[in-house]
DNA sequence: ACTAGTTGTAACTAATTTGGTTACAACTGA
DNA sequence: TCAGTTGTAACCAAATTAGTTACAACTAGT
């Protein structure tokens, strides 16, 4: 007689949505420009240290540029702040990458019956809540600046490396 | 002679992530549970007035019955709500479908070289800011129950129809 | 002027979510 | 018993994301 049991454990549960990576990785190339002034900062530098392709830095560090926050030579390479860090706020960085929509975090069901009167009226009831639940969000990356951020970041660097 | 000139217009501009909208319309159906109580509120019914389809009605009343937010009754059909209105809150309806996980509103890019300082630190220091930007938007969605919504909702509904 | 190294982009892929749809077994109440 | 309904499974098209390859254009130093 055999009995075979099977068991499958799948690394992951449901999938949910989130907002891109690219945001993350922003902030970790600044991060980078700011606590390694003297390096030269090539996609291929920062790709080591994020952990991902050159391409995907190239890519990040196009919309930083388009947002003004940082400079890329062409050619000779290397990338660098463009901007006072403590005139970077997180939101800058969050609305550079262009990971979320203006007023569109939520996506609101767009077809309802107009025939019905909760169908008529539940989207600008709903929208005006979800905007507020979005800009409070959004506000707390305002509040925090790359320079606050770098701060942080640092202290933890000297604690780590204090410790071993 | 012939000039041929062709206008592509695009609907939409680029996409971006949104929190998926079985949130609104999770919403929606309490709302319409709510404001017509003697209704027989099949997924039929239901769909009617969100505008889809009657099984994406069920998915989402299958996350609000597992959730203890409404009744369904199998074979004779229809929903019912499971508690008070000035019970239910916003987070508890977003939660319940399971939009978003605890924590995880941000994706954070997760293979940062360990033996660069920065990237063996940043994940830890950027998390912590994330998940209080993410705790302030549920802020918002638990200060609100949706017996205000509902209220609002009437009075938008009266509004208009006096309007008329 | 050449050349090596780099950026900016296009094109493509695999994995994944989402909303929609069809189909159908199981259930319920008259 | 039967008509109507729920709960699910299975499948689809559209879209995003992260990753990858490839390559033209550019720049600085020799």
């Amino acid at each position: 007689m055999n009995l075979v049991v099977t068991i499958i454990v799948t690394t992951k549960g449901c999938y949910v949505m989130q907002i891109s990576s690219r945001f993350s990785v922003g902030v970790h190339i600044l991060s980078l420009l700011a606590i390694n002034p003297n390096e030269h900062h090539t996609s291929e530098w920062i790709a080591g240290s994020v952990g991902t392709n050159p391409v995907i830095i190239r890519r990040v560090l196009g919309y930083l540029k388009k947002a003004g926050l940082v400079h890329v030579r062409a050619g000779s390479g290397g990338a660098t702040l463009a901007r006072e860090l403590d005139e970077i706020t997180l939101l800058d960085v969050y609305r550079s990458v262009e990971v979320v929509e203006e007023g569109k975090l939520f996506h609101v069901h767009d077809q309802p019956n107009p025939s019905c009167p909760v169908g008529a009226n539940i989207e600008t009831v709903l929208q005006l809540l979800l905007v507020k639940a979005q800009h409070a969000m959004e506000g707390v990356l305002e509040a925090v600046t790359m320079k606050e951020l770098v701060e942080v970041l640092s202290n933890q660097i000297k604690t780590k490396s204090a410790g071993e």
